[in-house]
DNA sequence: TATACTATTGATTATAAATTCAATGAATAG
DNA sequence: CTATTCATTGAATTTATAATCAATAGTATA
């Protein structure tokens, strides 16, 4: 790669670091394209050399996302409760060490549940479902008595909404601390 | 108060629970004033009639929003441990019984996280903080080792966090089931 | 060095959404 | 029943933002 296109390679990333930050922060449609550039530091015309479209921008940024919370789960074959443990484990450690991670998680999770999102943008979130997987592992747990009872998919939605909560809190505020994963809250 | 009056009344809140639904689902920026007047089947220019602006809108549910979580919460009298059982379980029973609640919930959060919300409505959030007395009840509850060890600050946030991404799948699909309040995971 | 390609800007245009407004119809009070 | 006030509309206006573009400066290559 010449020396050129590597220029741009960087330059393309931070611009995909900074829309990243923001959209989290505002929403989609609460970003100005001019915030990004203004950010990143480039003119408003600039930013358009590098996407064609507030819209080709945002969706660059969820087809990264896609592979994230996949790829920080742990393997489903272990024992479920262990499963929950170590995925939480992961899940903290790299939002802790990795903020662009954690901020991925965020905005995966706001795209996957905001319905103004681009209609291009939703299509790529049709098979990003972690709720599937997470629901049948709880019934396994809860068929070998590991797991609570009660409705399995309530408790997958329980699950996902405190580490998205956490995420949340971790990639908006850096500097808040943040708990070591147990199951519980009791001592 | 006269016949009108109370029709106006009424108008005013449909706006109020048609504005409500879409700024959790799309956000404030992406709802569209339009949408909004579309909803409740009247004219745009009518919008205005019944309110000044979109913000002033957004603002009002603001400040019906305000008091509902204080309100939910149970007395922070009580063991640390027993508030939070409870807490959680009242929020649940209200956002289960009342859509208007759950909704509610989720347009506080979202409008206390979003820098991208108008400033007059930052101002009117700047006294609404859940997290210091819940920190100090965690503190509370660790000194009388009832609650496990850890950041309290931290465990605040998770708590919340839980609750407000549990709330927002209610609010937004009222179809999908919601666990019974326990503190654990782990059966 | 000359030529061609790329990055960059600031001004311009197009578009979409918020807000205003003049006109009309319906309800109410006198 | 007449005058007045309020609710309502749809079109006109304003404003904010996305996107384009012509012009300029920089960089690589022959």
């Amino acid at each position: 790669m010449g020396i050129r296109e590597r220029q741009k390679e960087k330059r393309r990333e931070e611009i995909l670091a900074a829309g990243l930050d923001l959209f989290i922060r505002k929403g989609y449609a609460a970003t100005k394209i001019n915030d990004i550039a203004e950010r990143v530091g480039m003119s408003t015309g600039l930013l358009f050399h590098y996407f064609e479209s507030k819209e080709k921008l945002y969706e660059a940024l969820i087809v990264l996302g896609i592979s994230v919370p996949m790829s920080v789960m742990a393997p489903t074959e272990r024992e479920p409760l262990e499963f929950f443990r170590v995925t939480a484990e992961q899940i903290f450690h790299y939002i802790r060490t990795e903020p662009f991670v954690a901020k991925m998680f965020v905005l995966m999770s706001q795209a996957f549940y905001n319905e103004a999102a681009p209609p291009s943008i939703k299509e790529l979130l049709m098979g990003f479902d972690i709720y599937t997987p997470t629901t049948l592992l709880i019934q396994k747990g809860q068929a070998n008595g590991t797991i609570r009872q009660g409705n399995s998919h309530a408790l997958a939605i329980a699950y996902w909404c405190a580490i998205q909560g956490i995420a949340e809190q971790m990639a908006l505020n850096p500097d808040v601390p943040c708990p070591k994963a147990t199951g519980s809250l009791i001592s």
